[in-house]
DNA sequence: TTGTCAAAAGATCAAAAGGTCTTGAAATAG
DNA sequence: CTATTTCAAGACCTTTTGATCTTTTGACAA
């Protein structure tokens, strides 16, 4: 409803690498067992979320993926940067690329309340926050 | 940020109907005139607008497109609903086709109070509003 | 050093979204 | 009835997004 299924798959993978991991590198193939995530798809976003500095990553044996940092240190809109840009979170709240000063679109003032609520939201949530909320639903169903 | 880019004219479209009617139908070129909106596109999106009962349009002399009934009675939620239809709004926040109770998104507690927010929030604005803030932003520059 | 493991990177492919163009159909004026 | 106006509809094109496949690079173990 908010973010691209892109960015979806990169909260999903975080959450689920924060789950998985006990300070230990994870392997894409542990990482996406028992989900329906694809692969060679969540290879690609873990890479961006590791040029972003939000995972290190090892090749060979022992390798893998591990947060860069403590969970609770990553926030839900550093994961939401890392994929889509800053761009979208600055400049017209509807995203409208033709929207501007002279030509400034509809919402523009309305919106930004909603919008700053979100931001807020993304700001305070961390990894951690994620995770937890994923394995409490895992064990309630 | 939000909303797609289609249903972002749609919004607009509506808007800019409502300041440039006077109970009249608006012809899509007069509509267009003054703005950046690509035409042949903006007919589509108001073709669907009419389909979905929240324009009226007739064709040949004296035609164009009006507001099927009085601003203030079509809220934003039945536009973005006219584009995008139901199932965005309902099911997983998130909007992931994948997501569901056997195997549940990480957001789906903990978005629920800033989708109701958003979902508020198109419940209330109304296209009166929407085109009262666009002609103020007009005025005012 | 050699072999294997696992991520990085790039090429490629498919589907969806965004946008244009052409033809058709309805309404009205003459 | 015919010509013109104007929206409707569908074919079509382009760009972006989502997804896969193959090759390369780096790390470690033996």
């Amino acid at each position: 409803m908010i973010f691209s299924t892109t960015t979806e798959y990169a909260i999903r993978g975080i959450s689920e690498l924060e789950i998985k991991s006990n300070q230990q590198p994870i392997l894409l193939d542990d990482l996406i067992k028992g989900t329906d995530l694809p692969r060679e798809f969540m290879a690609k976003v873990m890479q961006k979320l590791s040029k972003a500095g939000l995972l290190q990553s090892a090749k060979g044996r022992g390798g893998g993926f591990k947060l860069a940092r403590p969970a609770y240190e990553i926030r839900l809109i550093d994961v939401v940067i890392a994929i889509e840009g800053e761009g979208r979170m600055g400049g017209c709240v509807l995203g409208m690329s033709r929207c501007n000063d002279a030509m400034p679109c509809a919402q523009h003032d309305l919106y930004k309340p909603i919008r700053q609520r979100l931001v807020d939201y993304m700001q305070t949530t961390t990894v951690a926050d994620l995770a937890a909320s994923l394995r409490q639903k895992r064990v309630r169903g």
